[in-house]
DNA sequence: CTGGGGAAGGGGCCC
DNA sequence: AGGGCCCCTTCCCCA
């Protein structure tokens, strides 16, 4: 019986030898089969990324040869060594180009507060049915020639539709007909011609020029230049202090729209960053990207992806603020500059010191496809936002001619408030997509959500969205029915104070439209307007 | 009935 | 956060 016993355990212990051996030995396989396979995965890997990099310069090629070849074609012969810059943006952007059909477009240089009397614009205002308004902005090498001229033209240059800031306003004149108010005279002779009808091909050579070198400009300095707001020991809504005396283009972007290509980058990404108090998602289908989108997440299959979660932040509630400050040194322009490039684009003029400064709009612009008001609906229908929230409705586009308030461009970047002055409120954070500047990067980052359609705030009892706070809180008022504004002359209660001030007008008997041609005074200005389009039309 | 204008209500956005 | 201005749409009244 004993040495049944031992004869049993002798047989166990040797069974879990051989076990042990053998899961041994399988594992030593395992390990040995990974390690193969993990070579051969990095191997393709590189390959691949290889490829990519061919393939992206295959593209840039062509597309710098297009649009070589389309500049050729429309260039501008009375400066033929200027640079040229395609803007599409900034006409769209005023309300203008094919988002008005038909109205002028007539764009000033964003960033640039100045016109100089030496450069002619030519301004094609027959053009309404083009589909695609190209801005070609020259030159950049006058303004060597002539420097002191835009000295001259620095204010009272905006828009008169921001009558707002009107200086004879502010003087304390009336607003009176300021719908009559001619179109924009060409106000100097800037060379500012619009190519209608230009194909698109043309501009997105142009696009994908720019972008790749930026995209390039920033992966070999992201490293050294990211901006960690919170590493900065800035809170929620702190503003940095000023690190230096550049104008900082702020590169805010969702990174849901750069990581949804599926194709085994995005596994790479960090995409925890999502704000969990922030209702809002944005979700792109590469299908329904605009066209310019595609080149940009083109760009974001090789390394640029990488690198995005520390690009990008979704900014809601303003919690993280993260922004790319770009320095001189990321922004040096180099000999082999696209002819797109702005490295002289006015944006440089607008605080010259010496330093250089490139306008990343180009490498947004792709992005900028969805700032359209079509693109923006369907990327709000494309945002789930939250679980509450069903299909985004027809409200809250964004009205371009209100978002680009020209003269808080020309404040931004006014020689005396700009990266120039000794201002405590310097203004050196821009936004990249309209150039206006902050004086943080966290008040970019709201103000660029009118460009990205961002809106964070929801209500929870409809499906409006709102991009700040405050709107969604006097939101709410609709639902609740608060009025707390009462006229003192009449019954009447109100939501909103200004809503009241309108109101007052009814007793005062204030009307301080008054139209141009018969005389006739209106309380509102949209009473002028339309008064003078039905009577006096000469639009 | 229709069009013009007044008034109110609401959203966008900047300061 | 609140104030303020812009714009728009809608409703109503009246000639």
């Amino acid at each position: 019986m004993a040495n049944c016993m031992v004869f049993h355990n002798q047989i166990a212990s040797i069974m879990e030898v051989l076990a042990n051996s053998a899961v041994a030995e399988i594992c030593k396989l395992v390990d040995d089969d990974y390690a193969v396979f993990r070579l051969e995965m990095t191997q393709s890997q590189k390959d691949n990324r290889g490829l990519r990099r061919k393939l992206q310069l295959l593209e840039l090629k062509v597309a710098r040869e297009r649009a070589e070849r389309t500049l050729r074609q429309h260039v501008v012969a009375s400066r033929p060594n200027s640079v040229k810059i395609l803007d599409r943006y900034r006409g769209m952007a005023r309300g203008e180009g094919h988002l008005t059909g038909g109205h002028r477009s007539f764009v000033k240089p964003a960033g640039h507060n100045t016109w100089r009397d030496d450069q002619p614009i030519t301004v094609d205002e027959g053009s309404g049915t083009s589909t695609q308004n190209i801005i070609m902005i020259e030159p950049a090498d006058a303004e060597a020639a002539d420097p002191g001229v835009k000295q001259e033209r620095s204010e009272g240059e905006e828009d008169p539709r921001h009558s707002r800031d009107n200086p004879t306003r502010a003087a304390g004149d009336p607003p009176v007909a300021t719908e009559d108010t001619a179109p924009a005279p060409l106000r100097s002779q800037r060379s500012i011609t619009e190519v209608s009808g230009m194909p698109n091909t043309a501009l997105k050579s142009e696009t994908d020029t720019e972008t790749l070198t930026v995209t390039h400009r920033l992966l070999h300095t992201e490293s050294d230049h990211r901006s960690d707001p919170e590493r900065q020991g800035l809170g929620r809504l702190g503003c940095p202090p000023a690190p230096g005396s550049e104008y900082l283009p702020v590169f805010h972007q969702s990174h849901r729209m750069v990581h949804t290509r599926g194709d085994g980058y995005g596994d790479e990404l960090n995409i925890g960053g999502d704000d969990p108090s922030c209702s809002y998602a944005t979700e792109m289908d590469p299908g329904n990207m605009p066209l310019g989108l595609e080149i940009q997440t083109d760009l974001s299959r090789g390394d640029w992806n990488r690198y995005s979660s520390s690009v990008h932040s979704e900014g809601c509630l303003d919690k993280k603020g993260e922004v790319i400050v770009v320095d001189e040194v990321t922004v040096k322009v180099e000999g082999d500059v696209p002819p797109t490039w702005n490295a002289e684009s006015p944006l440089v003029e607008g605080h010259s010191q010496g330093r250089d400064f490139l306008d990343y709009r180009g490498s947004l612009e792709t992005n900028l496809n969805i700032a359209t008001p079509s693109s923006l609906h369907a990327f709000r229908d494309l945002d789930p936002v939250s679980a509450s929230m069903g299909p985004s409705d027809s409200h809250g586009s964004v009205r371009f001619d209100q978002v680009f308030n020209s003269n808080d461009r020309a404040k931004a970047l006014a020689p005396g408030g700009g990266a120039t002055s000794g201002n405590v409120k310097e203004k050196r954070f821009l936004c990249m997509f309209c150039n206006k500047g902050f004086s943080c990067p966290q008040k970019v980052e709201i103000h660029q959500r009118v460009h990205t359609g961002v809106k964070c705030f929801s209500c929870t009892q409809c499906q409006m969205r709102f991009v700040q706070a405050g709107d969604l809180k006097r939101h709410q008022r609709v639902h609740t029915g608060e009025k707390p504004y009462s006229c003192p002359q009449c019954e009447k209660r109100f939501s909103r104070q200004d809503h009241l001030k309108m109101h007052m007008k009814v007793h005062t008997g204030e009307r301080p439209f008054a139209c141009t041609h018969c005389g006739k005074r209106f309380s509102e200005r949209r009473c002028l307007r339309i008064h003078q389009q039905k009577n006096h039309s000469t639009l």
